[in-house]
RNA sequence: GGACCCGUAGCGAAAUUGGUCAUCGCGCCUCCCUGUCACGGAGGAGACUGCCGGUUCGAGUCCGGUCGGGUCCGCCA
């Protein structure tokens, strides 16, 4: 017989079935026992009694709770009054013939039918592989699937393709510093994680690819906060030939579309979605992340607003210069010369972000593709000669062979699905994530290596000083 | 790099101003129970109060350090 999962058992009543899944709990009456059988798809109530079967009643008595467990047994309309509206599946029960453990449980480390958030973040992240089994988390991820479904099929039908590009990558000056992977082959050389696919992404318009978009995984070696993890995925978009306004209207598009099909109980407060300068949200609400929503105790509204027309530079008091608000590829909105190099503080950018409830979710700018304006940024950021060719030569050279004029956008998706879920922390809507001190505790990352490794990457360790 | 908060059985909490055997709920184990669905009932086990040190006749409680979590500032082109 083949396994079927628990959602079909609805369809199914008088016939026989194979279930498999996880014992959610155990309901003992002395002279009847019920399972509450678990699989992905759903729970089903599983009946044992002696006078069907003696030797199987005695085998399910022995079963405890979260029991890998496989079930053969006929599907039966409940009797009347038994029924539990609770459930999807309260109409049925199946009443067991055959009972196969497929493995036994310890008792888990902590429940697992609450919502979780009463737990010590610690144990949960411990043992994930249980905690994801709680309804909550689970929703969240299958959310996640669907959110992230919903925007390649959207995309795809735009006329979008998706590249992969590469996770081994160069190390890149200004902006959060890299995590570096030794090089075994060249002796003191290093690989970087991408912290955005950027440059790679601007090749790609060079190359034609025209419309592109990846759901990218993005590495930033910087302290942690609530809302921030060393690794998260960017839904990450570029395109040629288009105007700032088409891709705020296709980012628009796409996220009213999402939220109509996926969270329907959600209010959008204003659509289309209102835009503010960079300017107008820093006088009115004094942040260029303007939470605008009207009632913040409503955890269904959504409101949606694009900050436009950022400053192209950014004095850095810390390092005592001037820095690219974005970077330095941004397209500023003059192409006056004589203005980006003398009038830094009043030159604003092509450069915008989609803000949401308070949060950045997304950002973006349409890059430059001009020599001279290029030139012109670099020289007012004070980049000499020889570092511009060495950290941006091989995008600089590709645009000398035929560079549309292109811009893109990234969206955090896991900010994005933690305001949407109403959940806390990011960490609530990533599988594995990492605690606040970038440490991975179930598989205890980061991690020694052994001295071989070392000496084949040509490192070596060392030692702090109370070591 | 800096500031703040937390740490008591497997989980969540309680413990007057420092004062007997550290309390409760859930879970766990045993027994009883044929219709429960967070089943119910009876009984039981389980804690060097994160760790080290100090103050005190006496520390879960006060002090210092340390370890482990969390939040925020800097940082995050």
């Amino acid at each position: 017989m083949e396994r079927i999962l628990i959602k079909e058992t609805g369809r199914r009543s008088g016939e026989k079935v194979k279930l498999a899944g996880w014992v959610r709990s155990i309901r003992s009456h002395g002279k009847i026992i019920f399972f509450d059988l678990r699989d992905a798809s759903g729970v089903a109530q599983i009946v044992f009694t002696p006078k069907d079967n003696e030797e199987l009643y005695e085998k399910a008595k022995e079963v405890r709770p979260e029991w890998v467990v496989e079930i053969e047994g006929e599907v039966k309309e409940r009797p009347e009054g038994m029924q539990n509206q609770g459930i999807e599946t309260g109409n049925m029960e199946i009443k067991a013939f055959v009972l196969n453990v497929f493995s036994q449980a310890k008792t888990i480390p902590f429940p697992i039918d609450t919502d979780g958030y009463e737990i010590n973040e610690k144990n949960r992240l411990e043992h994930r592989y249980v905690d994801i089994r709680r309804p909550r988390i689970k929703r969240n991820l299958e959310a996640r699937h669907k959110a992230i479904k919903f925007m390649r099929d959207f995309l795809v039908n735009e006329g979008f393709i998706e590249v992969e590009t590469p996770v081994l990558t160069k190390s890149t000056p200004e902006g959060a510093r890299d995590f570096v992977v030794p090089s075994r082959n060249y002796s003191g050389k290093f690989y970087a994680l991408p912290q955005s696919p950027q440059q790679y992404k601007q090749l790609l318009m060079v190359a034609g690819v025209e419309k592109y978009f990846q759901v990218a995984r993005c590495f930033r070696d910087e302290d942690p906060r609530g809302d921030r993890q060393p690794e998260f995925t960017q839904m990450d978009i570029e395109v040629a030939f288009w105007e700032q306004k088409e891709i705020l209207d296709l980012v628009e598009r796409l996220h009213a579309d999402l939220i109509k099909e996926l969270f329907p109980g959600k209010k959008i407060m204003k659509s289309p979605f209102p835009v503010l300068t960079y300017k107008e949200a820093m006088e009115k609400y004094g942040t260029d992340r303007p939470d605008i929503r009207k009632d913040k105790n409503d955890a269904d509204e959504l409101a949606f607003c694009f900050v436009v027309d950022f400053p192209m530079f950014e004095y850095k008091e810390g390092d005592k210069r001037w820095g690219a608000m974005h970077n330095p590829f941004t397209r500023p909105q003059t192409e006056d010369i004589e203005e980006i190099k003398n009038n830094k503080e009043s030159v604003l950018a092509h450069q915008y972000d989609l803000v949401l409830n308070g949060q950045e979710i997304a950002g973006g700018a349409l890059r430059s593709y001009k020599p001279d304006i290029l030139e012109a940024v670099f020289e007012s950021l004070g980049y000499s000669k020889e570092e511009i060719k060495k950290q941006f030569g091989h995008l600089l050279q590709s645009f000398e062979y035929g560079v549309p004029p292109h811009g893109g956008i990234g969206f955090g998706l896991d900010r994005f699905l933690a305001v949407v879920l109403n959940e806390p922390s990011i960490r609530e809507v990533i599988a594995f994530p990492k605690t606040g001190d970038n440490k991975d505790l179930m598989m205890d990352s980061p991690s020694d290596v052994s001295k071989e490794q070392l000496k084949e990457l040509h490192l070596k360790i060392e030692k702090n000083e109370k070591e």
